[in-house]
DNA sequence: ATACATGTTGGAGC
DNA sequence: GGCTCCAACATGTA
């Protein structure tokens, strides 16, 4: 669940909600709700992992973590963290981080930072690797004040396609092939949408999980590399360590 | 059954 | 005060 591209199909099964009015608010969530019930969702957004469900007066964001799932008009055999009912329509979020905001979204999101935003600005993503020449790229993926809704899959893909290993300082790639990162995680971002909506995502994963590297037929290598130590999936032979 | 996985956070420690 | 690190969280699957 969790990348953007899947926060994205989320966003499109839920636009039939815009304008309904909440008619039942109910859900183990601990965060303090205001208000829902008997208003109405003027929008839905979404800002990287981020579900924003908009009112009047404030946002419900819904952050799917590692774990989170979700029914829209059917119910799980667990008790719902949030369920959203519209008379006999509803929406059950389990599992997620249930946030309140109250400032305009306009004022705590950066949009040119979302990978799968119309206004996504790869000079503005280029500018901020740029300030972190010491981090290593694995890292730089994932980090979601530079490609919001980038995951760990989008990062372990698109490093193998542009044939960079994970652990190449920022600093030490050739511009050309920073350009090309930032370019191909927007890129890949929207196959996995295309592929996750065919259910065809994992048929068409390159390395991700692999044991052997698809394009020299040699044993694959998997290690928990960067300060995010995360699962990375690579091929020492193919994938250029630039230093 | 035990470990691991599409992720973030808050607080400790420096 | 600010930065970094890591334990904690939670559920389905192999």
């Amino acid at each position: 669940m969790p990348e953007g591209p899947s926060l994205v199909i989320l966003k499109e099964a839920l636009a039939p909600f815009t304008g309904k009015k909440v008619t039942g608010v109910e859900g183990n969530t601990r965060v303090p709700l205001p208000a829902i019930k008997g208003k109405k969702i003027t929008a839905i957004k979404t800002w990287g992992k981020e579900l924003l469900i908009c009112f009047p007066e404030f946002t419900i964001r819904v952050h799917f973590l590692l774990f989170g799932t979700y029914r829209i008009n059917e119910r799980k055999d667990m008790a719902p963290r949030l369920r959203l009912s519209f008379g006999k329509q509803e929406i059950n979020f389990y599992t997620s981080a249930i946030r309140i905001l109250y400032e305009p979204l306009n004022e705590i999101y950066d949009w040119s930072a979302d990978v799968m935003s119309p206004d996504w600005s790869h000079r503005k993503a280029m500018a901020k690797l740029r300030n972190i020449p010491g981090t290593l790229v694995c890292d730089a993926i994932l980090d979601q004040r530079i490609f919001a809704g980038a995951g760990n899959i989008i990062k372990n893909e698109v490093l193998f396609r542009i044939r960079v290993h994970p652990a190449t300082p920022v600093g030490k790639l050739p511009a050309r092939k920073r350009s090309q990162l930032v370019k191909d995680v927007v890129d890949y971002s929207f196959l996995f949408l295309e592929w996750k909506k065919a259910y065809v995502l994992k048929k068409h994963w390159l390395i991700h999980t692999k044991k052997i590297c698809p394009r020299c037929n040699i044993p694959a290598h998997k290690a928990y590399l960067g300060k995010t130590n995360r699962r990375t999936f690579f091929c020492d032979n193919c994938q250029v360590f630039y230093d």
